[in-house]
Formats: C-alpha cells, sequence, structure tokens
DNA sequence: AGCTATCGGATAGTCCGACTGTCTATGAGA
DNA sequence: TCTCATAGACAGTCGGACTATCCGATAGCT
C-alpha cells in the first residue's frame, strides 16, 4: 500500500508517517523508485504500537524507539527489563534531591534487602517525602499493603511471560508489559477507589462519575 | 524572610518563585510596601509541595494549581477525589480512540458493575488493546491479579483516610494521595519485579540492577 | 544626603518534544 | 501530455515550564 493508504487505515496523518520515520521509529516503506514506496501490514502493525504506547501508556517517540528497536532486534528477556525500564523512565525519577533518611528507611522495611539500592526505591522514598511535605505523612500500614499489591502484580507479570514459550514473546511482553501495566494498574485503581468508596460512604442519587 | 532566602532555603530559583506566583501556585508575599514583600513558612512548606508534586509525581503546574487550590478551600472529600483525579489525568485518558469491544468485556469481568461506564475503565481497556497490537494478548488470569491487587490498594487508601478525624485532612490525603500513590505503587512494582525476577531466575553473580 | 545592591513586578525570550506545513523533483496513471 | 500523489528535506508551530532582562523604588550603609 502507498502511504496514503497507510495513513487512512491509521488514522495517523502523512505527516506523522513521516516523522516517525525520520525518528526512525517506523521502518520506512521498501522503495520501488525515488518517489515511490510501499508499505506492509508490518508498517500497519507497528503504527498501531506507536499509537498504542503513546496514547495509552504515554512514552515518548524516543522511548517507543527503544522499546520498537529491542522487538526487533529479538533482545534476551533479562535485557528486556532494561529497555522497558529505560524507556519508561519512572515519574520523579530526577534524582536530584536524595530522599530522607526516615523515608529510605521506611521503604527498606517493605522490600526485599537486596532491592535496596534500587532506582525506584529512592524516587518512592521521595514520594514519601513529598506526602509530609503536605502535611500528611501516611502510615507504616499503608505502604505495607501497598508492597503486598506490588508483590502480586510482579507475580502476574512472571506468570504471563512464563506462560509463553517462546523467549521472543517473553522479551515482546516484558517490553511492552512494563508500560502498559502501569496504565492497567492506574486505571483499576481509580475504579476500585470508586467502588470502595461507595461501598463505604454509600451516596444516596446515583453517584456522579468523577471526570478523569 | 525575602524572595532570596525563600529560594536559598527551598532550593527554587528566584524566577522560578516568581513563575509560580504569576501561575497562582503559590501565594503572594505579604507587602511591606511597592518593592518589599514578606514570606514565611507557609511559602516554602507550599514550594516544598510544588516541587515535591512536580519532581516525585509528575504533576503539571496546571495540576499542582487544583491540588493546591482545593488544600486551600478546604473542600470536602468527596470533591477531593474528583480534583485529585483531573489534577493527574491518567495516562492515556485521551478518548479519541474507542476501545474494542472484547477489551472492554474483559475489563468490564473484573469490575465493580456500578464502575462499568468510569472513564478509566475505557483507558484500562484501550491499554488491553496495545498489547494486543504488540502481538501479545495477556490473559484474563493477569488482569484478574491486578485487580485483585488495585482492590487491596484502594482499601489501604481508604484506611489511611479514615485513619484521619479531621475531615480537611482526609481532603488533603486524598488531594494528593492521587498522584502520590501512583507514583509509590509504580516504584514498587518496579523492586517487586526485580525481586521476584531473581527469585524464578537466581542470577550467579550478583546482578546488575537495571536503570531507571 | 548620596549611593548602591536588592527587591517586586512585568514582559520577552529560551528550550524541548511532537508534530505540521511547505517546497521540490519525480514518475505513475488517465 | 497532463495531473496528481509521492518521497524526502527542512523550516515553522505549539504548549509547557521555565529563564533572562528591564525598570522603578527603596532599605540600609556611608
Amino acid at each position: 500500500m502507498r502511504i496514503s493508504e497507510l495513513s487512512r487505515l491509521s488514522g495517523v496523518s502523512v505527516a506523522s508517517i513521516k516523522y516517525y520515520i525520520r525518528e526512525g521509529v517506523l521502518a520506512a516503506g521498501e522503495s520501488d523508485g525515488p518517489n515511490r514506496a510501499t508499505y506492509g501490514g508490518d508498517h500497519l502493525a507497528r503504527l498501531r504500537l506507536i499509537r498504542g504506547l503513546v496514547d495509552s501508556a504515554g512514552v515518548s517517540i524516543a522511548g517507543v524507539k527503544r522499546i520498537a528497536g529491542a522487538l526487533d532486534a529479538g533482545i534476551p528477556v533479562n535485557e528486556a527489563f532494561g529497555v522497558a525500564q529505560s524507556a519508561v523512565p519512572l515519574v520523579g525519577a530526577t534524582d536530584g534531591t536524595e530522599p530522607s533518611a526516615h523515608a529510605t528507611d521506611a521503604i527498606r522495611d517493605v522490600i526485599h534487602p537486596h532491592a535496596v539500592g534500587h532506582p525506584a526505591a529512592a524516587s518512592a522514598a521521595r514520594a514519601l517525602d513529598t506526602f509530609e511535605a503536605a502535611g500528611e505523612p501516611i502510615s507504616a500500614a499503608w505502604l505495607e499493603r501497598y508492597a503486598e499489591a506490588a508483590a502480586i502484580v510482579a507475580r502476574a507479570d512472571f506468570d504471563e511471560l512464563e506462560r509463553r514459550p517462546d523467549p521472543a514473546a517473553q522479551a515482546r511482553i516484558v517490553a511492552v508489559g512494563t508500560a502498559l501495566g502501569d496504565v492497567v494498574f492506574q486505571s483499576l485503581r481509580r475504579i476500585a477507589q470508586a467502588t470502595e468508596g461507595e461501598r463505604r460512604f454509600p451516596s444516596p442519587p446515583p453517584a456522579s462519575p468523577p471526570a478523569v
């Protein structure tokens, strides 16, 4: 197919497709001459993946490039984790400020010892500091429940991974699942909050759902 | 204190402080004359909150303004949820594309019936569609575990809320906890993945932690 | 009283990411 | 032959978050 048809089928403007090709996120069409190139189903699929990661998970174009590059290169699973986490920088991975000692301790209390130096531990600790900056420090019990939930999610992630026999498929699910899993969980958390709120404080009239 | 001292204590440049005042995120100092104003501890605390929400949780200045405004106005708890969710738009709340029917069904299967129309349900469904665009649809079991984890987190959130007797404190924790809870969970998920990975696939040499 | 460093306030400029628009040469199809 | 879509290059736009410059005034020192 030609670029205009690819644009029509994907809902992405021709200009944006060209931009993605320029940025190396999408392969160029197979050239049939100086001003003619052919695109196939692979291009359409990749385009849907790009739009999905960008729109649905908020991944940057540079991040999509890393993820897509990993898929193309067929990297091993253990590297896929690194790619996924570099492509989707943890919100607030600005390591400018050091977290407070007691926030760091609070995090250490709920994670496995070998993960104490993990960059995400500092992110979590800084978030705890921000709770305090707002005048509302959270309890250890709250944090423990979060860690428990995170463990459930991580086990589900690995079970899903082991469900796939093919190493390439495993790498794919890791590369893509890190970003998308965050979104799925955030969404389900919003929904669960609404459900739990309704359970604890029933509203007589039909509740108006908050605008997200 | 004067603006330069506020800048020094907070680590935020004078120019940025002025910008925050212009944007209405931070109150202006108390004017002592045409070119003299005094700032107090409240300003410093607010500045720390702003930097925390921006750096740690990736909230936009406009979002911080809504959250901070809610704190100042002393809004009721049920409204605080709406404020928090509008201030921290769910990644991928671009309602341009409709999720597929079977993704919508998959989400419906794991949430409470009254939440089916919730905007976050569409976000979650779109994320499932993106898994498929990557060629790796996820299993119902995976989604169920996520929903279970989300329920645990939501209960922890409400327990933490009910721990506070003061309605103003409840509103504060809601306004701030939505954004920060996402970050804490994401961080703990990364850590739990590393831990679970180590448990299932032990690495003989000390594992190199992935760069976040 | 004179001087100067700093302050508050306003306005304009910068930087970055993600596009979007314009232009040119070319060649396929009517 | 003529028109029109295309590939490819490059400049322009837009929004968000600052950052730099300028100006008038005055606190505080001499």
